[in-house]
DNA sequence: AAGTGTTACAACCGCACGAAG
DNA sequence: TCTTCGTGCGGTTGTAACACT
């Protein structure tokens, strides 16, 4: 179906609307409410269509509406709620009284995305992200190295080396992400995937082959800004802090450090390497590991009980690469 | 002080979907 | 079942305010 856009009807104002429209919208909601907005504007006074009427009230003139700025709890529901339900702004808002879809997108947009790229982490997939400038530079030490022109033919292969190692764990951590992501998730609730011996999966984590996952999101029963504790409302959309928050430990006490920024458990807790203002407040920070909450609910006699939730997640790693026997090469790189 | 670039946010646009006829 | 209409949603644009040179 072609509808005409009230955009076309010319005679319709436009742009910034003034505080006398405001009035008028305000008044003859307020008096006869807003049963429909194609009729409201004409009934009302007012030179606009009644799309642009209705985004008026519900973006600005609702008497409901939150003004001012997002406090850091807002914005760490915002950042959790994202992880889950991507750009679904709508849906968001619902979770955050008196605050529009339009607001959180703006905000989101303005402001946390931007957070989130300094910090190197992907705002789309809430994954931290390999630079490009970084494989640009390894293609170049590549380059030079073939060419011989580099002064220091060593140290530039140690530097390759070096390059290599580090994209190579980022890939490897990756590749655990999307499992520990995706099915594996599933797997853990049904117990023993991780304490099984699966090589299919782990060839599929060696070679990066990605487990896709084109499952709607499951639907939110319950509050996100508290993240559930229930494995079956991660269903493969689990926020990604909170499975950093499972590496840490794993990549030494430190954590993981990429393009030179040194990870925490969350993108919350930074070291003093990244000099970067905390997204959320670590102390807020909902860091529930995903094996937290798979410990509550599954048999605990597939999980550590003496060791940290972390360590049984790496624990089940390396028994799955020493059961299968296959390399010691990812030895060393987990070492 | 003026010009230019950047940021933040309000508003618009077009598509999708469900309800009603 | 098809068409029409109203509404909701997410992406994009326009512009005022601010920062920088």
């Amino acid at each position: 179906m072609v509808r005409s856009p009230c955009s076309h009807v010319s005679a319709l104002k436009k742009g910034p609307w003034t505080p006398d429209e405001d009035t008028k919208l305000i008044d003859y909601i307020e008096r006869n409410g807003h049963e429909n907005w194609k009729a409201l504007p004409k009934l009302a006074g007012l030179n606009r269509c009644g799309k642009s009427c209705r985004l008026r009230w519900i973006n600005y003139l609702r008497p409901d509406v939150k003004r001012g700025e997002f406090s850091e709890e807002e914005e760490r529901v915002i950042v959790n709620l994202h992880s889950v339900l991507g750009n679904k702004w709508s849906r968001i808002a619902n979770h955050l009284p008196g605050r529009t879809d339009n607001e959180i997108k703006n905000f989101w947009n303005t402001h946390i995305r931007k957070k989130l790229l300094q910090m190197g982490i992907d705002p789309n997939t809430h994954k931290p992200r390999i630079d490009p400038s970084h494989l640009l530079n390894l293609s170049q030490l590549l380059g030079a190295a073939q060419s011989g022109n580099i002064a220091s033919p060593w140290n530039s292969f140690l530097k390759l080396q070096a390059e290599v190692t580090q994209l190579a764990n980022i890939q490897l951590v990756r590749n655990l992400l999307q499992m520990m992501n995706t099915n594996t998730l599933t797997n853990i609730e049904n117990n023993r995937l991780l304490g099984s011996q699966n090589p299919s999966l782990f060839r599929a984590l060696v070679n990066g082959t990605t487990i896709s996952n084109t499952k709607e999101p499951a639907p939110i029963s319950q509050d996100l800004a508290n993240p559930p504790v229930t494995p079956q409302a991660n269903n493969g959309f689990q926020d990604i802090s909170n499975l950093w928050g499972s590496c840490e430990g794993g990549f030494g006490p430190e954590g993981l450090n990429i393009n030179g920024n040194t990870w925490s458990s969350s993108y919350g807790i930074q070291t003093e390497q990244d000099p970067l203002p905390a997204l959320v407040s670590a102390s807020t920070s909902p860091v529930t590991s995903i094996v937290h909450q798979t410990e509550s609910k599954g048999d605990p006699s597939n999980y550590s009980t003496t060791g940290t939730p972390t360590s049984t997640i790496f624990e089940a790693w390396e028994k799955l690469i020493d059961d299968d026997n296959i390399s010691s090469y990812w030895n060393d790189i987990l070492d």
